[in-house]
Parts: structure tokens; sequence; C-alpha cells
DNA sequence: ATATTTATGCCAATCGTTTTTATAAATATC
DNA sequence: GATATTTATAAAAACGATTGGCATAAATAT
């Protein structure tokens, strides 16, 4: 392929020449500039970024990683992470970790040997792994300890509206489905949800979950419940299936709620209620605080908690809080 | 962050015995071996693979390219290609187009400006964005026309599949929803259901969706069948939806089968009739093929038609072929 | 005792950029 | 018209790695 120094000899200038007119950085003659241009194109040069990110210190790339790929509310993250990105001149690298700290590891060391400029981790699950890491990080749904930036939705909040539903219509028997304790968002979940019903003197039971194998022939539990508030859709998706192979009526028998508002969760027989996050918003700040952070700019305030919402859809009897 | 020669001096040793250690390729004795082991543990080094890649013209990534990152289709796929590709040394770079033509031909120039080892694209729109790249190229899902190595699953055996479901349960009026034409896959699909049915006089009808916004307030449409063949799964949990909604029983009053057999068919209710491909095999062999090519050994003969099965699960009546 | 092999580490060149410095030409200032 | 400033370009140094060749010392062979 060719190089910088193929364009400046075809272009007969030399290759600081060349250099800044890619850049548009100092003095480049019109004239000068269509020859280079010119030259460019007959080679479909395209600059090195490597070479670039060697020598300016900056790769322009920003390390991602989530716990699941194929969870689309972290795809959905990327989503707005990437678009953000991209407008302030970064390429997004995203990594799956599959819900193995081993290839939380793996992927910090591979971010660190290839420069990226900065981290944003999604619910991390290792979190020592960040430890010796010099570049910024932006942690996503969990705390991570020492002087990074977390952000995250009002969870505690989430787990109150749907509470405040609940005692809205007075449900007698209430189970929570929790996700794994090591999540700062899935105990703050069932905290909220529970400290507002205790608040009301109505009690809770708990179970925890994280994949769709953990509440595999649940049925018969399922059945000494009248509502079922699950810590995330993914796993809500998962007990929707069991309340319909064991032939119990939803929300008939049964009523069912959510947490984070993913693209099938609008899908599903009936459409599952859920409480909704700004995710799109999330994504974005997380890079644009990120961004501040590698730039060394004062970081524009942003909000640490973001605002959640209760969606009302078919897995609950009535569709309003009031 | 500490550099070569860092590690060069506080070991006490010169540079290129450390690159020789790290890369363990020439002589180093066992006693300047730890001393240099215990430098990169102190000083917390990680080569820098940027500068290495531009000395070595080689990066050790792979670029991958799909069209919707919330597809749990495109996402399980580029797990298998994650998984092969770290197991040989490379690393995956995931973009997302969002089904956009502007988006991939970005994607492309991204790529090869950091100087990826080698592309695979899964069902690319905009073919002639490749037509300049000069990196070994899998395309996934779509003939693109040059000579690169195109795989797919044998979409066309399975249109066949479901339509001999369709002949031997002797459904009178189907309806099929095709991907968009620009795909061969969609294309094949849809061949290979209709040539099946005509052959024994029966006829289907066909209108064409991409997502699920398409097929949203068509219930007065389904109502006139008895059976729907769709191409995705994606789309086929709208329909599976928009049944729902419009008071249509499945499989009762209405049959449906998807194809792809993505993780989130299983949990509809009732769950998913659909084709399954072997979605791991074409990952891996994907990455395979790719490799080869890179190193420019001669290629292992792989698969370019990869097997298809037709499940069976709650959207259709019966649960064989036979 | 000398020649050869083996083991080890250093030096310098190289990869494709960006950036600093130097220099020449063009324009502005008095 | 002489000097100062601006504009335009090129040459050279640096970034952090790899690697072939060279130098040295020890071990072995002749």
């Amino acid at each position: 392929m060719a190089n910088i120094r193929d364009v400046a000899k075809k272009a007969g200038v030399g290759i600081a020449t060349v250099s800044r007119c890619i850049n548009n950085d100092g003095y480049v003659s019109e004239e000068v500039g269509k020859k280079i241009e010119q030259a460019i194109k007959e080679l479909n040069y395209k600059p090195n970024a490597l070479a670039r990110a060697v020598f300016t210190k900056s790769s322009k790339m920003i390390g991602v990683i989530i716990p699941s790929i194929v969870n689309p509310f972290y795809t959905e993250l990327s989503i707005g992470i990437e678009n953000k990105a991209r407008e302030n001149g970064y390429s997004m690298v995203l990594s799956n970790t599959e819900y193995l700290a081993g290839n939380e590891a793996k992927t910090i060391e591979m971010f660190q040997r290839y420069r990226v400029d900065g981290i944003i981790a999604v619910d991390v699950k290792h979190s020592e792994a960040y430890d010796n890491v010099d570049v910024p990080i932006i942690s996503v749904g969990k705390e991570i300890p020492g002087n990074l930036k977390n952000i995250s939705s009002d969870n505690y909040r989430g787990g109150c509206l749907v509470a405040d539903y609940v005692i809205k219509n007075n449900i007698a028997s209430v189970l929570h489905i929790k996700g794994p304790d090591s999540l700062e968002s899935a105990r703050d979940r069932f905290t909220g949800f529970r400290d507002t019903l205790v608040a009301k003197g109505m009690t809770v039971d708990c179970i925890e979950g994280m994949y769709g194998e953990d509440v595999e022939g649940i049925g018969a539990v399922l059945k000494k419940y009248k509502f079922i508030f699950v810590w995330s859709d993914d796993l809500a998706i998962s007990v929707l299936n069991e309340c319909f192979v064991s032939g119990l009526n939803v929300p008939g028998d049964i009523e069912i709620v959510g947490f984070d508002d993913i693209y099938y969760s609008r899908k599903t027989c009936p459409p599952l209620t859920t409480v909704s996050q700004k995710i799109t918003d999330i994504g974005e700040d997380a890079v644009e605080i990120l961004i501040d952070k590698i730039e060394k700019k004062k970081s524009r305030r942003k909000n640490d908690n973001y605002d959640v919402e209760l969606i009302f859809r078919g897995t609950t009897k009535k569709c309003t809080n009031e």
C-alpha cells in the first residue's frame, strides 16, 4: 500500500507538505494542494493511522467493554457510544466478555497494547482488572472504586416506581428476581423496590437469577405469586416464556414487569411492561465525559444518575400508576 | 507509559534483548530473562502493538462489518468470529452499519486507515465500497463479485424444508415475507420455498419486509393466510406480535416459521419454529479462511454452503416433517 | 595452541507518520 | 529601495517497536 513518501514523490513535493495538506494544518498553496489530492487519489493512498498514533501518542480509539453482545440493552448502548465517538473523530472498539472475568482481563490487556485513548466499561465484573490502567475510564452501571467516573440510571428510583404500582393496586404476593449481587444496579433495583414496599408494611420474596437457564422450569414457583418484578428485560422475557409453558395467563394470573426496555420487549406477547432507561443519553454522555478527560478539558457537568420511566404495556393489568 | 527502552535500562540490557525476550525468539539466557520479566512487571510495561504493527506491517486486527448489532443473529456470529480470531492471535474490531450504506463506506475507510489485516463483511449492502480494498475479504451471506471468498448457509434448501412442511400438511393459503432483494440470502430463501411449492402445483403470495415497522398493522392481511414463512427471525418475532395484537391464535389460526434461530426465538410465546443455521461454524470458518489468506497459506478446504435444519417449536401445529 | 561453534547482547537501520527547524520567495512596511 | 513580515516548502529528528549484522565470550573441536 502506498505511503506518504510515494504521494510526495508523485506530487513532486516534500513529505512534510503532504502531511500538512492531509491534516490541513499549516501552509499549503492551492496549486500544490491540488497536485497532492490528485496523487492521493491516483495511488488510493490511506494515511496509516497506526503510524500516526505512534507519533502523536493518541490512537483515537475508544475501547468499550460490555458483558453480553446478544443482549440488546448493551448493544443499543453501544450504538449511542459509537455515534458520539465518530462525531468527535474517534473510533469505537467493542469487546464482549460473555460475563467472563477472564475475558475482561484479556480485553483490558489488549486495549492497553493497542493504546486506546480511553475505556468505557459497562457493568464491570472484575473491577480489580482496571486498577493499573492509566487511561481514562468511565464505568457505566457499576461503581468502580478509585477516581474514575461512574454513571448509571437511577436504578433505585426504578425499583420505587414498580413498587408504587404494586401498592396502588394492592397486590398481595410479590416476587423479585434479582440480578447478581456484584452489580450495583441489580442491588439498587431491589432495594428501591423493597424499601418502598416495606414502608407500606408489605413484603417481597426474592430469588437471584442472571441467565435464561436460571429460571428454567420454575413455573411451580411462579404460580405462588401475583406479581413478579424481574431485574432485566432479557431475563423477564425468559420468565414470560416460563409462564406460557406453565399455562399461566399474563397478566390475568400473574403480572410481570422488567427493566431496561430493550428492543424485543416491545415484541413479546403480550408486550412487556418495563422500566425504561435513557439509554442513548447514557451512551452519548459517557463518550463526552470520556473525551473531555482524554483531552483534559474541564468536564462539562453531566448527570450521574439518569432518569427512568415506567412504560406500561401488556404484562400488567392496569396501564397507569395514577 | 513505559517503553521498551525503559525496560531495557531497568533490566540493564539492550533493547533488542528485551524485544527477543518478549517475542521469545532468538537467544536469551535464563538469568537475563528473569531480570527482564521483573522489570516489565515493575514498570507495568505493555508492548505497543501499534508500533509493532507499523514495523511488521501487520496489525493483527480483523475488521468485521455487520448490518445490525441489536439483531442477535449477527452478534452470535460475531462471537464465533471473535473466539476463533483470539485463538489465532488476532483481535476483532466490530463495526455496525445500522443497514446504512454510508456507514459501511466509512467503516471500510476506517479499517483501511487502521490497517486491519483482513475483513469479514456480513450481508453487505454497498458492495462497490469493497472494490479497491487490498486486504483479504470474506463475504458472509452475500456474493460480492470479484475474487473474494463468499460463504453462507444453504438458504435455498432452507426454503425447501419449510415448503416440505406446507406440502406434507396440505396447507392452502400461504404467505412469504421476503427480505430485501439486494440480499442473495433473502432471494434464495424465497426461491427455494416457491420452487418447491410450485412443483407441487401450489402457490404462494409474497410481500417484502425488513424492519419491524414494515409489518406494523398488517393484521388484516395476515388473517387471510393459514401459514406464513418469514425470511428472518427478527421480523418473525414482529409478525408474531402482530398476530397477538390482532387476536389471531398461533398456531391455531395461523402458523409461522422464521429463519436464523436467534437467541430470542426460543423465548417467544409460543416459541418460534425456525430454520436454524450453523452460525458458529460459519463464523469460525470465516476466520480460518481469512487467516489462511492473510498468511498466504493454501486455504484448507471449507464449505461454501452450510447445512440448515428446521427446528420445530410452538408456532407450527405439527412438530415433524415426516 | 588454534580454529570453530555456540551463546549472548549491542548497534543501527527501518516502518510511516508528525513536527521542529531552516530557508527561500512573496508581500508589507517605512 | 531596504528591511520586516508573512507564506510556502523541504530536510531532518522523533515516536516505539523489530531485526539483521556485528562483536564478544565461552565452550568445544581439531
